[in-house]
DNA sequence: GTACCTACATACTAATTGTATACTATTGCT
DNA sequence: AGCAATAGTATACAATTAGTATGTAGGTAC
């Protein structure tokens, strides 16, 4: 994420700069749905996500205060992730957007049947 | 837009696809607090735009029934734009996170001084 | 001692998204 | 005849974002 990206002209823009991208919502809903999360769960739970866009993912939000990042220095690694409250803040707006997305899928038809985010 | 962008995974992905890109909540958001607007009065609000990406933008959002576009055919041309109730739902939570990002730039510091979206 | 585990890192490529600039159509007005 | 106004199109190009493939560290289990 270039410096460039932090130029925002408005706060909507600004806003959604810092919750854009691919994957970053399915990410914050995620971890939020689970408290604190691992690497390797998470990898598991965001459907083809490929390790180097996880991370980049992850360290974003980490920049941006959204996220925590918790190493425990054992081996196998591990590292534990979990929300700061300022995306906490953003959690019921996510919640918001997906249930609109749901009305909007049941209302085109039902043999998409998309995969659940719960 | 590809239909490939039809094919989401989960509805969290589904709900920031429709909305999500560099201008789409901008416009949504302008659309909205100015009820029913010309193309022309758009370019000159949403800074920065190419008429190239207005255009593209705009025609997502018909696509996606979140705009109606209402052409008059006079001559100079008018055409005017003004949201769905689909896409009303969506206001609340785009002033949800504008008032979040306000937040954030005020924790940032005063000297951004970005310009408002009101 | 070698395979395995987790959580990455690095280099490269592909796809998407956005920019810059010029151009069109229509008709009234001067 | 030539220009202004509006709502775009067209084309080429640049930048950003995402994806693929492979490699690494540092122990532990066999």
């Amino acid at each position: 994420m270039k410096d460039s990206k932090r130029e925002s002209i408005c706060s909507v823009d600004y806003g959604f700069q810092r919750i854009g991208g691919k994957y970053k919502c399915r990410l914050i809903w995620y971890i939020h749905t689970h408290g604190i999360v691992r690497y390797g769960v998470l990898r598991r739970m965001v459907k083809g996500i490929t390790p180097k866009m996880l991370t980049q993912t992850l360290r974003e939000l980490e920049e941006d205060k959204l996220v925590v990042r918790t190493v425990y220095h054992e081996v196998p690694p591990k590292v534990e992730y979990s929300l700061t409250p300022i995306a906490e803040e953003l959690v019921p707006f996510i919640q918001h957007v997906k249930e609109w997305a749901d009305r909007r899928l049941e209302e085109l038809e039902k043999d998409i049947d998309p995969i659940s985010c719960d």
